[in-house]
RNA sequence: GGCCCGUUGGUCAAGCGGCUAAGACACCGCCCUUUCACGGCGGAGACAUGAGUUCGAUUCUCGUACGGGUCACCA
């Protein structure tokens, strides 16, 4: 029995887009289920896109989210190199020997004369498709140019009738017209492979079991069968998964700004949220639970789950699944993570930091949403006295007034200044009044709010910003009240 | 345009010939509650369309519409 061998093989552009991540994890998955090896390879044969440090991103990713390779460049392996350009010499020995094999040739046209040829085919409006003018050139001929010092590329040769049928475990068997599928280029001039050679030689040679990609190749495919067939080797199993779309007719993309993993971080969103999310996106567990870690999206992981439908990105969603990680983190994790944020708004320093985090805890979908719910502990703001009026809690201004007179002196006798005190003392004071809970607390608590919406409520501020801040507030509200 | 693929509520989706067509997010209402949340309960909301096959189609076949992919010396 073979050991599955997946790999994830994203070319280097500087950023890991969130459905490339998704194809990752699928294959990761794939293989770690089946107790295999998750391989590592970069493509990066076209050197115009070439950009610094993009390697590094990739890796960072993919070890941030815990997608961690068996092979790879960093990290080695029986099958390296990992990076294409530095294989490149392999692929020109295979292109060669599939020229002898007959399922390939030398082809001697320059650009200019391709760019003649398509431009005069989509005038006519034909396919636009390469003429096969060197196709049937004598060994003769093709060795004169070749010791002339002709540049050359090597396309393959596509067999002019038949159909070619491939399988894929989600779309079945699909079958082309062998006339409609072009000879492609599979060595460039620059003697580096086009992608879709490198992409057939590499897992050949890897040993790569099944593949996992986006649902683009889904039409090149063919071609990659014929590739195998004419090196008389066995064909990976394919699995094309569909795209993720910001709506129904465009993809995520790039310009859309969230479309990476590190936006995604930067907004305050957890890895293990992302990762959570991307996979059911285009993915299906078999129950009805969603929140998987990784190590459980192994376990539960099928084939059978995935869609053949372009999924939308829900950000919404996102948030909710977020809130659900930061709510089932332990309190001292949420306060890690936090902080920061909170100190972004919160500069004081007699503030208890943990204890403002319990509150923000349950109320905190992303992290980046903390600042805002904390701008009034350092300085209450300026605010609008008709948030004193409350209909459920029937408070207005003349209440409000008359309820901070009587809770202003109970609070400047009180010395246990913790919630627990509090509660004692504004709940003997509601009780002495005779009226409900929220009409004495709603109040006191816009006074020192100054907020129609605080984590907490009067007595959980009031313990945290502390007695002088509090009656300090609560003066300046009174007067606020009168004037 | 040619070729390939897809189409279940607003979104993600379960479903694989017979179901009152799951569930989650979002939305609405109620409860809990000192606000907002959290939590609990309930509600509204879908098989793109036309033929066929079948005793019976969301499910199978074909057409139509709509959407996506692909047609590079990019991946």
């Amino acid at each position: 029995m073979n050991e599955v061998r997946t790999r994830f093989a994203p070319s280097p552009t500087g950023y890991l887009h969130i459905g490339g991540l998704r194809t990752a994890l699928f294959t990761y998955c794939i293989a770690k289920k089946a107790g295999g090896k998750f391989i590592l390879r970069i493509e990066d044969t076209d050197q115009e896109r070439y950009v610094e440090g993009a390697n590094e991103v990739i890796y960072r990713t993919l070890r941030a989210v815990g997608l961690n390779w068996d092979e790879g460049p960093d990290v080695g392996g029986d099958y390296g190199p990992y990076i294409q350009t530095e294989r490149r010499g392999l692929y020109k020995e295979y292109a060669e020997k599939l020229v002898e094999l007959g399922g390939a040739y030398y082809c001697f046209c320059d650009k200019e004369r391709l760019a003649e040829l398509k431009a005069v085919q989509e005038a006519s409006g034909v396919n636009p498709m390469y003429d096969r003018h060197c196709r049937d050139l004598s060994p003769e001929e093709v060795k004169a140019k070749l010791e002339a010092g002709v540049p050359y590329v090597i396309r393959q040769k596509v067999p002019l009738e038949g159909t070619t049928t491939f399988h894929d475990v989600l779309y079945g068997d699909i079958t082309v017209e062998n006339s409609t599928l072009d000879d492609q280029v599979l060595l460039k001039t620059d003697g580096l492979p086009t992608y879709n050679f490198a992409n057939v030689i590499d897992d050949h040679t890897m040993g790569i079991t099944h593949v996992v990609r986006g649902n683009e190749y889904l039409a090149s495919a063919p071609k990659y069968t014929l590739l195998y067939k004419a090196f008389g080797w066995e064909e990976p199993v394919y699995i094309h998964v569909e795209h993720i779309m910001r709506d129904k007719q465009h993809k995520l993309s790039k310009r859309d700004g969230d479309a990476s993993y590190e936006d995604f971080i930067a907004k305050g969103y957890l890895s293990e949220a992302i990762v959570n999310y991307i996979a059911l996106l285009g993915w299906s567990p078999k129950g009805e639970r969603e929140i998987f870690s990784l190590p459980e999206l192994v376990e539960e992981f099928d084939i059978a789950g995935l869609s053949k439908s372009p999924a939308i990105f829900d950000p919404l969603k996102l948030r909710a699944i977020n809130g659900e990680y930061i709510r089932a983190l332990t309190p001292e994790k949420f306060t890690e993570y936090a902080e920061p944020y909170i100190r972004e708004k919160v500069k004081r320093e007699d503030i208890d930091i943990s204890k403002m985090a319990a509150l923000l805890q349950p109320r905190t979908e992303v992290l980046s949403e903390i600042p805002d719910q904390v701008d009034f502990f350092d300085e209450m703001p300026d605010y609008d006295l008709s948030l004193y009026e409350n209909k459920k809690m029937k408070t207005n201004r003349d209440t409000a007034l008359e309820v901070l007179e009587k809770a202003l002196p109970v609070l400047e006798a009180l010395d246990d200044w913790t919630v627990k005190g509090l509660h004692s003392a504004l709940f003997g004071l509601i009780e002495q009044m005779g009226v409900k809970n929220g009409y004495v607390l709603w109040s006191v608590r816009v006074a020192i709010s100054g907020k129609q919406f605080t984590p907490g409520g009067a007595l959980e501020v009031a313990d945290i910003i502390g007695k002088a801040d509090t009656l300090s507030r609560m003066k300046r509200s009174i007067e606020m009240l009168k004037a």
